[in-house]
DNA sequence: TTAAGTGCAAAGGTTTTGCGAAACT
DNA sequence: AGTTTCGCAAAACCTTTGCACTTAA
């Protein structure tokens, strides 16, 4: 259940860093959330709990996670970025024009769509971000 | 082989949008660039023809070209911008992450793909973004 | 002639940084 | 006790906007 977060939580200890409650409200928050939060909601949801947390903050703990590879940012066409904590392995998402709604969804495997990418330019391929956009059924119904 | 330039610069016309010796100049460098440019590269490019030109008109003008279809942004990781007009279409890149490089290459079509995202989500899809990143030749062998 | 476009400079919005104060280990 | 971290405020960065001057049609 939250083995991940105690995974995270001892590998920040093993590399020197501390876990303090702002800290651990932040990533608790990241790796669990299904919304795909960006910098302003996570400070407005841990704002009532810590009501001195500073969207600096909030950033700093991002990047940290990021750089332990257990979170992937998402930034967004509008200049804003998301995060996704939760699953920080590559994967596709659909995201609403109208209300910015990020959702995940199964997808086949994109290996053979990778491939073709390396051979047909030469790259080495390291990772990927496939987006769909359109309008999720809330706002397309209303 | 400018047929393209001339469509647009007819479409310009029919909507009371002149075309502008600094229009010009700005648009055939992004219809027919495969450089991926941002903005800076277009200014750049074009400074020497026009002295006067300024950032503010590059922008202007690739917002233009966005608006009728002719053009798609490619927002970076690092906050700018890349265009792609000379294929505006959905397709996939390939992103170099050390020189930030970005190239088209074939792919085979990802209908099956959109299919998926919409049936497993609701969302009318109406477009994607799928970028590949990694090292370029140029950067992985030196 | 006249409405649209240019270019400068300022504003806007998000993210990053510097630094003194606070607090985790 | 000694570092790390927090949080505030300022800086940095790209992009957009306002406006007087210029110019295409």
């Amino acid at each position: 259940m939250d083995t991940r977060l105690n995974l995270i939580i001892d590998s920040l200890r093993q590399r020197d860093f501390r876990v303090t409650p702002q800290r651990y409200a932040v990533l608790k928050l990241l790796c669990t959330s299904k919304a795909h939060p960006g910098p302003g909601e996570v400070y407005e949801q841990l704002r009532q709990q810590f009501p001195t947390l500073s969207l600096a903050t909030v950033y700093k703990t991002a990047a940290l996670l990021r750089d332990m590879g257990e979170l992937t940012e998402l930034p967004m066409k509008d200049g804003t970025t998301r995060y996704d904590g939760r699953n920080p392995a590559p994967h596709p998402h659909v995201i609403c024009n109208r209300c910015l709604k990020v959702m995940d969804f199964d997808a086949p495997p994109l290996d053979f769509l990778q491939q073709e990418a390396a051979s047909a330019t030469g790259f080495h391929i390291a990772g990927f971000r496939l987006d769909f956009f359109g309008l999720c059924p809330d706002c397309h119904n209303n």
